[in-house]
This record gives C-alpha cells, structure tokens and sequence, in this order.
DNA sequence: TTGAAAGCGCTACCAG
DNA sequence: CTGGTAGCGCTTTCAA
C-alpha cells in the first residue's frame, strides 16, 4: 500500500493525496473527504524512508555515552528522549565503552544514516579533538555534548562547573572545622580532573601548604575503589575528619571502609560524593552529595541541539551550577 | 557527493560503483582500483535512506521500556544494544512511562519508519493484548518481550520464572527456621503477580493456613514504599521474622524502617529482594536477594530478535531460572 | 564484465 | 485547486 494506491483508490493524484498527508495547500472538502476514507480503510502510513530520501532527514538523533547502566547517565538520556520524542524523533543510544574506535564505528554508521543530531554524555568524548578524521565523519551534524568541550565548528557544549562544586564541597568541609580534608580522585576524565582542580584551589585558599598529598588516586570509581581509598588514606599517615570524592558511589565504598574499621561518619571523618544518585540515599548514614543536575544538563543538552538543527543562534556553551545536598554523612 | 559523481570521476557506471561498495558480481581490478581511490579521495558514504529505500530496512531495531533510569532495565539495553551494534544496527530507546497512548505513539512512528525489530521490556507490556488496533500497527514486525508474552504471531517471548524465584526465597526462609514471613506486593504487573504466587505456593506447601493475610500491598516499589511495607506489617500484629519484596529497593527502604524501629537485621527479621540490583550491595546489611540475570535476559531476547528478524525458526519462549544470592540480611 | 534503465515511495515544483 | 513530472540516491535486473 503506497500513496499510488490511495490515489487510485480514492481517484485523485499523488500529488493531492500527499497534500492532505501534510496538510498542505488547499484541498477540495470534497476530495479530502474521499482521500481521507481511504486512508482510513487502508490504515495507510505514509513511508519515512521514501520521506527521507527527499526531505534528507529520517528524524532520528543519537546518544553516544560510556555505558547507558550508569544511572547518572540514564538519567540525561531519559531527559533527552522525553524531549525529543516528543517532537516525532526517534533517540538511538550507543554504549563507546569509552573507546575512540567504537566512537568512529558509530559515527560512521550514524552519518551514513543522515543522524539529525548527537549528544555525547560525559567529558570522555573531549579527547576526540585529537581525532579530526573521526569527527569529520559527522561534520554537517550538529553535536552538543554534555559536560563536555570539544573546540569545532558543529560541536556545541553545556558545561557543569565541577571544580566549583568541590571547592563549594571542600569549603563546607573546612567551614564546619573539618581541616584535614582528603580527595578521592576517581575517574581520569576532564570532569574528574575539574574536580581535582576544585579541591586544590580551596587547600590553596585556606592556606593549607600540602594539597596534592592530600589527593589519593583510585582506578575505579566503585564500592572496591572507594574501600582502597580509604586504605591509601590512611597508610599516609597524616590526619584526616574529612574525605571528598568524586563519585558517589567511591563515597559509600570508603565510607563503608571508614566504618568498618571503626570509625565514625560523621563523627570522626566526614564525607560527601557526587552526582546525588539514588545510591546516596541508600547507603548508612545518608550520603552528602554534589547534586549536579543531571535532568537540567539533559534538558539544555535537548534544548541546545534542538536550537541547532534549526539553524538558530544559541549560546554555544552555558554552564551549570552544582548544589551541595547536605545528609548524614556530613551533617554536623 | 553520490554515486554519480564517484562514478563519473572514476570514469565508470554507477552500476559499477555500486558492485564494489557492496562487493557484489566481478569487477574488473583495473576499474575496482579507480573506483576505490575515488572512494577514498572524498571518504564516500553511501546514505542508508537511499539503500534503505530499495532494501525496505534500514538496521534500525526500538527497545520500549517504562524507563531507562531503573537499572534492571538499563542492564538489558546495555546487552541489546552492544549484540546488535556489533550487526550493525542501531538501537533506539523509547520511555513509555509504562503508558499504553506513549506505546501506541511509538509503535506509528517505529513502523513509519520500518524498524526492523522490536524488544518489549517488561511485563506491562502484556495488556498489549486488550489493543488489537495498536499492536495491529506492527504486526509486521518481529516483537520480543522480555518477561512477558503476548499471544499473536509476531509476538515472541523470553520468560523469566518469577514464581519459582519466590518460591526459593520463601523455602529458604523456611528452610532457616523462619516461619513468620511476610510478603511484600509492590509491583503491580504479571511479573509481580507471578511473584506473590510463588509465595502463596510456599506458604501453602509448608500448611501455613493464612498465606494471603502475610502478603502487604504497597503502591510504589522505592524506599519510601518498602518503608510503609513495614508499617503496614507490624499493624498487622502478626508474627514476623521474615520479609521477601518484590524488588530490592522496597527490601532496603523496609529493612531501613524496620532497623530504624529497632529490630535487627537478620537476626529478629530476614528480608530478601528480587533484582539484584547494585543497590543490594550498598545497604547494611547487604542485602539477600533474586537474581533474574537481567543480562542473560537481554542477550537472550536479542537472539531470538535476530532468529526471527532472519526468518529463522526458533523457541518462541524460553525461561529463565532466577538464583538466590544469599547476602547479610538473609544469612543464618 | 559492464552500463542503461527501471524502480523504491515520497515531496515539490510548475503548468493548467 | 489539481495533476503531471522530476528528482532524492541507491540496488537490481537485463542486454550488450
């Protein structure tokens, strides 16, 4: 059943019948009436492929992120979904591992495909700027990533100002009389070393001489990440009421350790994480988090691609403010 | 840049070019040579709308979930997607909020679009079958349900044996000396109803007579529902000192409210969960609880996908046999 | 082994 | 207001 059908059936032309497919010009009541009988009778559908193939676009973006079980991400890409399904586009979500090769193997298939648009989730995708061949597959397609900057013409950003939100994190702390801080450096991404930055900067604003020691480095951020941390910060031997992570869940791994070993939280060491993810509010006591909007990032992420695939003018990188959401674990 | 330029700069047919993009009939080496240089000089693509113009497909296969923020369903895209991104095929997520109007809305646009597959997450897709003039829209497409089944011929199945999951959770229970057990009801689904069965099953095989009276309904499966889970038991009145939920994070928010009241966990009351669920391991104590193996899950329904895509016969259901993962707040 | 030509199903333009 | 027609960029016969 194609619109040569409906046409013959309801004696018209193809050219009128796509006129009431689209509502388009002006129609005959009469022979719309007839058309739309039709189209009824045949539950027609018109196909997007052969709409495609003129109109060279399919309605379809994608989300390419590390891993769509992180719920920090899922929670951008139900935003993002919600928001462009709303408007007939269809959201295809790709997992990189964090890998560059299966980064390129889906921008192949995606421009192949004439992709309306990509979000990229997270600010692994920065290192593509060292890749001009694989981000000259998607050229023409506009892409915005979230938390993310990658300095070419079709690349657009919203960005969190993580190092902000460790120094608001590190402030509390030292605010609150907790002046041994640690920081748990966790994920060797541009975010987590923003994170980083933000630590040194408030040791540096209250004088504190020794920073950089006072930065333990894991490989995973995870419940076993974090219970090493807490083991690295203790064999160094200096003092410490107050442990900052970059992840939540490294958070609940070191606090889980702390307790173990007969420490008390708050009491004795005082911790927060990042990214105020349901698991915060699962752990004992209550996790004390960054909340960084990850909903809002979606959001603007949608809204930012959105304005680009129009060809309107937007601001091309805004950036959003992370909230310390106080709980147990660092209630004093 | 299409087929008719390469073709032209490479002095040939577009019919030529075509056989050596797609490696199909002879091709004289001499020309193969010319045309593959012209290729790569401008890094020619061949669009996918135009292909999938002739070929009716365009390797696009729809996940529909009721959200991809909670992690049990996260889990399966993740294995769905990777297995058909590895064919070469995109996988677009759609939210449905567990909403029949958001599925119908999908299903126009999916078979608009002429996706080539469809993988239902969840058994609230089962009263699909109360829709015939929505699944009537893709009824030309291979659907697979994962934990759940719709009886109409392009409907598939992989089933996840939810009853006999319980059932070991409650015989263990037993088995350990715990005859005062409770039921918590929290999802109101056929999985969630396969579930109670499978207590209501034990409870009768061990003679308990009042096997309904121990099952509490709660209309939401979180924390603050596993919370008036354990209110709800104690007006009861009755005898507890064991709790099997639905799903894990009920298990944490009632083993929160019932540590907050007091009671020690295993100790006065054991409780178990049903996902395992990353969240089981960050709750004190960790929790026991059914694992469903959401990835064998995925990987399983996305088999049968490609069986069926390919025209191949194969089961058209199979099960899966849940373990029991005994952890702290089960462990005798 | 090659190339001309006929679609695939639609939109958009233009003449009537 | 209507309908014929020229594409969109490919794959696939079918002759040569």
């Amino acid at each position: 059943m194609n619109i040569y059908d409906i046409a013959a059936e309801a004696g018209t032309s193809i050219s009128t019948v796509s006129r009431v497919l689209n509502n388009k010009g002006n129609v005959n009541p009469k022979i719309r009436d007839r058309v739309e009988a039709v189209l009824k009778k045949y539950d027609y559908k018109p196909s997007a492929i052969a709409r495609g193939m003129v109109s060279k676009t399919m309605k379809n973006i994608a989300i390419l992120t590390v891993d769509v079980r992180v719920t920090h991400y899922a929670r951008m890409i139900y935003v993002i979904e919600q928001e462009f399904s709303n408007l007939g586009y269809n959201v295809s979500v790709c997992n990189t591992g964090g890998s560059v090769q299966e980064c390129d193997r889906y921008f192949e298939i995606l421009s192949e495909k004439q992709t309306d648009g990509i979000v990229l989730i997270g600010s692994v995708f920065n290192e593509l700027i060292k890749y001009p061949e694989i981000t000259a597959k998607i050229k023409d397609t506009p892409v915005v990533i979230a938390n993310g900057q990658v300095k070419l013409p079709n690349f657009y950003s919203v960005l969190v100002d993580d190092t902000k939100a460790i120094r608001m994190a590190s402030d509390y702390m030292f605010d609150h009389g907790r002046m041994d801080l640690f920081y748990v450096f966790d994920i060797a991404t541009d975010s987590g070393r923003a994170k980083r930055q933000g630590f040194l900067e408030a040791m540096k604003l209250r004088d504190v001489p020794d920073g950089n020691d006072r930065v333990v480095i894991v490989d995973e951020s995870s419940l076993e990440g974090g219970r090493n941390a807490a083991g690295k910060i203790l064999s160094t031997g200096m003092p410490v009421n107050g442990v900052i992570c970059g992840e939540d869940i490294t958070a609940i791994g070191l606090m889980k350790e702390f307790k173990e070993r007969g420490y008390r939280v708050p009491e004795d060491i005082a911790i927060t994480g990042c990214n105020n993810s349901p698991d915060s509010r699962i752990c004992e006591p209550e996790l004390a988090t960054l909340d960084n909007k990850p909903e809002l990032l979606g959001g603007m992420c949608a809204s930012l691609l959105r304005d680009r695939m129009e060809g309107k003018e937007s601001a091309t990188s805004v950036a959003i403010q992370p909230e310390l959401v106080v709980r147990g674990s660092a209630s004093f």
